[in-house]
DNA sequence: CCTTGACCTTCTAGTGACTGGAACCCTTAT
DNA sequence: ATAAGGGTTCCAGTCACTAGAAGGTCAAGG
């Protein structure tokens, strides 16, 4: 399979595939043309990153699962580790920006957004610094 | 004012106040000895920018609120519109978040996390392709 | 045989918003 | 004289790609 074949197949874009084999994440076979010749294995092993990625896991974070699927004597336990961090890590977000949203929220629903000057939210911004 | 007051009083790190002149959203004069000497404008100029990132403005953004700002004929709508855009986006990534985290719990509670090798995580990221 | 177009390759540089570190200058106190 | 604690610039790195340039390869059609 050549490259744009497995972009279409696992979803992800030719230069991301590119991009990955360049760090290491994948090393598919070459044919003697110099085109990277990718087989299911490679397929699969790709369409695990994506899906780990869209579940918002880093790169390492990814290298590690990988490493942790490929192995018959893994405890799940590590796994769940790795996962249970990362939803930490969601969860903080969550939390980070829902705040955002409640200050944001509140400030714009309080300007009036027409031509005038008067702005509750660059008052906000403006305010003096607390001290 | 040196940079390590004002960095204490916006509550910005000195890094962040030098690149912010940088890219031109602070211009504060210089001593005979080439240090930055901020007058309390730089400093009321910083502070706003640092609310506004804390709300998750991007830097362009905080660009345009502080010319909104500085502007006594502005049109609080153009505040406004500036705000919902970003409010959107905040939506779109805590919604982007939740889904996640969605997922990502109900496969951790899931896992036993124990030392055997099965694993209902690794389980969903190794699964077929759709297709 | 030649060309065209779609594919493939590598390499470099850019993104956002900083952050770390090196190398060096200035000021103040001892 | 020197040491500590400011300040300065510049370069490189972060994360996970993404854009673009310059060029090699392949299959089909004239």
């Amino acid at each position: 399979m050549n490259i744009s074949q497995v972009a279409e197949r696992s979803g992800l874009p030719v230069k991301t595939i590119r991009y990955y084999e360049e760090i290491g994440l994948i090393a598919p076979a070459r044919s003697a043309n110099g085109y990277r010749a990718f087989n299911e294995k490679d397929l699969h092993r790709l369409a695990f990153i994506g899906r780990a990625r869209s579940l918002g896991f880093g790169i390492e974070s990814c290298r590690d699962l990988l490493a942790l699927y490929n192995d018959r004597d893994r405890a799940s336990a590590d796994v769940k580790s790795i996962a249970l961090t990362h939803l930490d890590e969601i969860d903080r977000k969550i939390a980070e920006l829902t705040d955002m949203r409640k200050t944001l929220a509140h400030l714009v629903s309080a300007c009036a957004g027409n031509d005038r000057p008067d702005c509750p939210i660059l008052a906000d911004l403006g305010a003096p610094v607390q001290s």
